[in-house]
DNA sequence: CTGAAAGCGCTTACAG
DNA sequence: CTGAAAGCGCTTACAG
């Protein structure tokens, strides 16, 4: 492993003035600096980061805590693309990424601890918030550098990179609505996530404006996944009174909406109508072709990088929370005239 | 920050002592460590872990370069469920991840360079091999620690974990020709990928073994896009002679397939029977349920790790490559007679 | 413009 | 069983 003294020595120069010129400090010599340069490349050589880290105590790095698959919060196709965000905008700034995960709920706070007082990193992406999350206490309380993707109720000044879901899910009801639907259900996901609870309010404000009915049992609660749509199903289709029209928290979860309706011998738009939210690729492959709500995923990670990163050079951070707007995409889903027999 | 020497003064020892205590020194008095257990306690004393990496000169980190999405390599499920392995096994052990990303190709090499001479990390995972990658000829040739999930011609002493590829094609295939196919088409990857050569000659051996025409036009090079699945099946199904199954290289790209179907009026499994591989949870739930071959993704990250991390510990490696086996999982899209009409 | 010196927080032979 | 000392590879006032 060749060092800044081998530099140094091969230079003719003290090590101090290699460190400089690595740095490009303003006040070294062109003649110097170049010399310098060329037995660096000549012996391959690279500073090493973890030096550097320990006197500048700062390590280019920024945390990430992977969710739990144990929480059902995996939500592969929103994960991959926010993680693109968050890599490249990372990457770009001349930032790596460090991943952990927790293997235990109880685990979580220790694993954020290690990164934080370890010195591992110099800021952290959460990357959902439950209600009352005690991750975003944690990192509050120390007052360490983060960014919640999402929303805390709890912590309403910490930096926050989030769609406006309450108005993405009254927008969702609000075209159902104006097609004509007068029973809307609202296929949820988690109950402990501050996601779940906006896309709840903003559907039932959605119904309230239009004093249309809101009946609980419409209303299910799930994970973000294909069985609890399916699932949901056969609770919701089984009532003596039926939605003919379905908020849906999450294309994955349509899936299996989808499929329960078809086992049921439901149709889908003829029988029941459907929009759901994150707009994946496979959202329009689907039959029929899913109505969706585009959070602008890679969005939300590229900016909540950018954020904390503003934070991280003591920038004011002129907007909290940061809003990526959303868009819904109407699909055959959802549209009862526009259908077609397959 | 609280440190190795206000435990040490705090407690009345040397720092090294202090130092003997967290590592769990054997030769120390159960009180003294009892003392400065308690004292770092009350202290929240946490070791910086660039100081000890400096002297250690180990990170306790795995590197892994994340596929860049204009190289169309970034399958979704593919990867979320690999990761997901990946990192698994890295906590279970103690290591971290650090996650970077090339801008460009031309830049991949500095990235993992920058990785492996700043001595960021202690292993590297590779997820994906072209033919002829320079990352594992540099890897190789700097006799850095690594691991490659997928299979390298060039290098075939380097670690690998990998599927059994050719065979896991040749099974695909042979399901067909035992439901009586004898056109039988290949959506294939890009042809710049291992992982695609070896589906194809695994193709190519069945349709030899049953003496059955292998005709170029029915193999069409494409990505792990449904996009390309979709292009594909406007090309070959416009052939004066077309298949009656395909064997496709990814779930996705069979959904482009299935949809490219649909759009030129041809019914699965009704006209056309098919095959792919990955097996992600939402092939089961695509009308119909595409038949699929599980390539045991989480398994390929999982023991990658497990692997490179028995490299670092210096064990022996007894088989290289690793292979994860594979199922053919059969479902509706490949069994003509057991069709329903929807 | 450049160098000598101190120091970042830890580990580890060496000596006792 | 424990401590003093040297050192990991770098940076950065301080002095010239």
């Amino acid at each position: 492993m060749v060092t800044i003294k081998d530099i140094a020595r091969l230079a003719g120069v003290s090590p101090s003035t290699v460190s400089r010129v690595v740095s490009n400090h303003p006040r070294i010599s062109e003649e110097t600096s170049r010399k310098v340069k060329r037995i660096m490349d000549e012996q391959g050589y690279h500073p090493n980061v973890m030096a550097k880290s320990l006197v500048s105590k700062t390590t280019h790095t920024l945390g990430i805590l992977l969710p739990r698959p144990a929480e059902e919060l995996f939500r592969n196709d929103f994960f991959g693309e926010v993680l693109r965000g968050i890599v490249t905008q990372a990457t770009r700034m001349g930032y790596d990424l460090l991943m952990t995960t927790a293997t235990s709920e109880q685990d979580e706070l220790g694993t954020i601890s290690r990164l934080v007082r370890g010195r591992r990193v110099d800021g952290i992406v959460l990357l959902s918030s439950r209600r009352d999350d005690p991750l975003i206490a944690y990192l509050n309380e120390e007052q360490f550098p983060f960014v919640l993707i999402g929303r805390s109720e709890s912590h309403p000044d910490i930096l926050m990179v989030d769609n406006d879901n309450v108005r993405a899910a009254y927008d969702a009801a609000s075209h159902l609505i104006a097609q004509g639907h007068e029973r809307i259900g609202f296929v949820s996901g988690p109950n402990n996530l501050t996601l779940s609870h906006d896309r709840l309010r903003g559907y039932e404000q959605a119904l309230a404006e239009a004093s249309l009915p809101k009946r609980p049992e419409w209303i299910v609660e799930g994970e973000f996944l294909q069985e609890s749509g399916f699932r949901a199903m056969s609770l919701v289709m089984s009532l003596p009174e039926r939605p003919t029209a379905l908020v849906v928290i999450d294309d994955n979860v349509a899936f299996g909406v989808l499929r329960g309706l078809a086992e049921l011998g439901y149709g889908v738009p003829d029988d029941i109508c459907l929009v759901s939210f994150n707009n994946i690729p496979l959202s329009e492959l689907a039959s029929p072709p899913i109505s969706s709500v585009d959070i602008g995923t890679y969005q939300l990670g590229y900016s909540a990088v950018q954020s904390l990163l503003h934070l991280l050079q003591g920038e004011r951070i002129h907007h909290n929370p940061i809003v990526i707007p959303h868009r819904l995409i109407v699909r055959e889903s959802s549209i009862q005239q526009a259908r077609k027999r397959s």
